[in-house]
DNA sequence: GTAAGGGTTGCATACGATTGCAAGACGGAC
DNA sequence: GTCCGTCTTGCAATCGTATGCAACCCTTAC
């Protein structure tokens, strides 16, 4: 009775076993008397049950994994946010993990299990086939977020991006565009191969392609230095970037060397996060529903968690173009109404 | 044999006992032989040790709970990043606890000590004595992390706050500014005062006063708001920001109201997030050293763990002005020079 | 009055590791 | 050859809870 106390300590005070008590905090079935002198009891002492003991015995942790790969892309703080509330209104904690973009998965996936998550959530990070399977061998369930994986079979929440690439390239062109680039997000990416091809896939449709392309790799930088290079090309009329975070780089660099956006050049993003609807970008893009994306990712964790044997699914949830001003509008086309305060 | 292994199953193959296999994974002594023969086994059998066990037995878990409030201020993202690695390379793990502004802290507290966390990482978020107490009894260090507390005795790791301050207050002044309002952080944080305090302290005792000030509660539609009041009735000639999140608002707010960024008011900031550098904004604001705010802050909980009698200290770290091109220079000072890629 | 049945309760064991203790092995010094 | 000290090693207890099993109570139906 020195340090915190236990279950025992409680039993003693309440005048009843130590199983009572554990079956009054776990829920199981107890009479409502010794329920009230096991609470009472435990109130006075203080007493909360050990989770490190309860999931050693049960085998679940409630605890998820959650490997992020690059918080300077807003994008993710925002959905980490509500990540966050979404598990912990279900009961469950966040063990996080970062790691590089080249980062060692492997590893990281070793201390997950090494901690018995009972479910990992992988926001736009790789998870190749062999890391599912260890997963799988495991008995965790893994959902991708905002990022698809070929091969490994895993359940994956996203956007519609091919869609909304296709939407961003209707846009344009009912705008009257007619020299289009796009600087996309990285090729090893499906979220960054679905938008490209989308937005190639509508444009073929009306007979155009692309002026010119290029892989920012989801980096502002690289992206910058890509989208000048098709600046001083090929003097495109409209570069579509694969997300907001790169087009904030390529608005900078277009800038900087004397293009105006939009009346020079048009430039539409994707995610919608948080800066694009400053008035320094401005930024046209196509809207991640980071809510409902978070909402239907926990939804398809707690399922897999419930049901382990479940196959895997595959989530897009559609997001509608936002349009502001740093893209020609086409004529009778209005900005979207802003929202929030 | 049939689920994970354990460590009886690599004794088995092993042929050594239990305790064996626990010590040559625990680190104790073990003859190379023994250790050998383990390690194969082991290997052979994908044996790791479960942390659970380990954790309930030993009452440490080598994982620290990492509180933040609010996301959207992108010097957290990145510290957090940073906290990652740095608390990734002492062995610790991190529980991420996400609290609205006005959070459930207590809650928080609690569950975080239920997890038997070895320490808690406190960014940005106000922790009270009555929490403070709560945790040292439970035997738990803490780390106030870019936020002082008052009563609580608490270990805290800052930036220079009251210096940053001054430093701003002394910069403007060089440069010939005549009527200076602040819109600062949040009172009710030390932070935000601090700050407000340094700038104030260095005009008074250049014989002057701020213009005006307003609270921005480090919010970016509550600081835009603020600096617009301001701007339509005293015509500051420059505006210090207690926080980038809020500057980059002010300005979008300034701007469009007609005003021009710095030539008719100069906006400084503080922390140098990522976007401060951004041509867009190009903030002259005063530097977070999160490198090295996050190092302190992991070696002083470290410190604490390991010796869990130490008293609080209350660390400070000095940040540079970086002088971009938000705000009129004095004669003769440059732009700082750039860093990085 | 007795049997059946549902709901509570306590006993004892299990989860998978760490660790104090004592016994064994080995080497060196005398 | 004996004794002592150091290094290994196994035994067994322990951490705090969950849970199968059997005993028990009480109610209801016959």
């Amino acid at each position: 009775m020195s340090g915190k106390p236990t279950s025992v300590d409680v039993a003693q005070r309440a005048g009843v076993s130590q199983s009572a008590v554990s079956r009054v905090f776990s829920g199981a079935s107890a009479s409502p008397e010794t329920a009230r002198k096991v609470r009472e009891a435990a109130a006075a002492l203080g007493y909360r049950p050990n989770v490190l003991a309860r999931s050693l015995i049960t085998g679940r942790s409630r605890i998820v994994g959650l490997v992020v790969a690059y918080m300077r892309n807003q994008f993710y703080p925002e959905a980490i946010e509500r990540l966050s509330q979404a598990l912990g209104a279900q009961g469950y904690h966040i063990l996080l993990f970062m790691v590089g973009n080249d980062g060692d998965m492997g590893d990281v996936i070793e201390r997950m299990i090494d901690h018995q998550v009972d479910g990992i959530v992988a926001a736009s990070v790789a998870v190749d086939a062999a890391l599912a399977r260890r997963c799988a061998a495991a008995g965790i369930p893994v959902v991708l977020f905002n990022r698809g994986a070929d091969g490994a079979g895993l359940t994956q929440v996203t956007s519609a991006n091919r869609a909304g690439g296709r939407a961003v390239a209707e846009f344009l062109l009912a705008g009257g565009h007619r020299r289009m680039a796009q600087v996309t997000g990285w090729r090893g990416a499906t979220t960054g191969r679905d938008r490209a091809e989308g937005f190639r896939e509508a444009l073929r449709e009306a007979g155009a392609a692309p002026a010119a392309e290029a892989d920012g790799m989801f980096r502002r930088d690289a992206a910058a230095r890509a989208a000048l290079e098709i600046w001083a090309a090929e003097r495109p009329d409209a570069i579509f970037v694969g997300n907001d975070h790169m087009a904030f780089g390529v608005i900078d660099a277009l800038r900087a060397a004397g293009a105006r956006v939009p009346e020079d050049v048009s430039v539409v993003g994707y995610d919608d996060v948080g800066p694009a609807s400053w008035r320094a970008y401005d930024l046209t893009t196509v809207r991640q529903p980071a809510a409902r994306m978070v909402e239907a990712a926990v939804g398809a964790l707690m399922a897999l968690i419930d049901e382990p044997g479940r196959g895997a699914t595959r989530i897009e949830i559609e997001g509608p173009l936002i349009v502001r001003g740093s893209a020609r509008r086409p004529a009778g086309v209005p900005r979207s109404p802003q929202e929030g305060p």
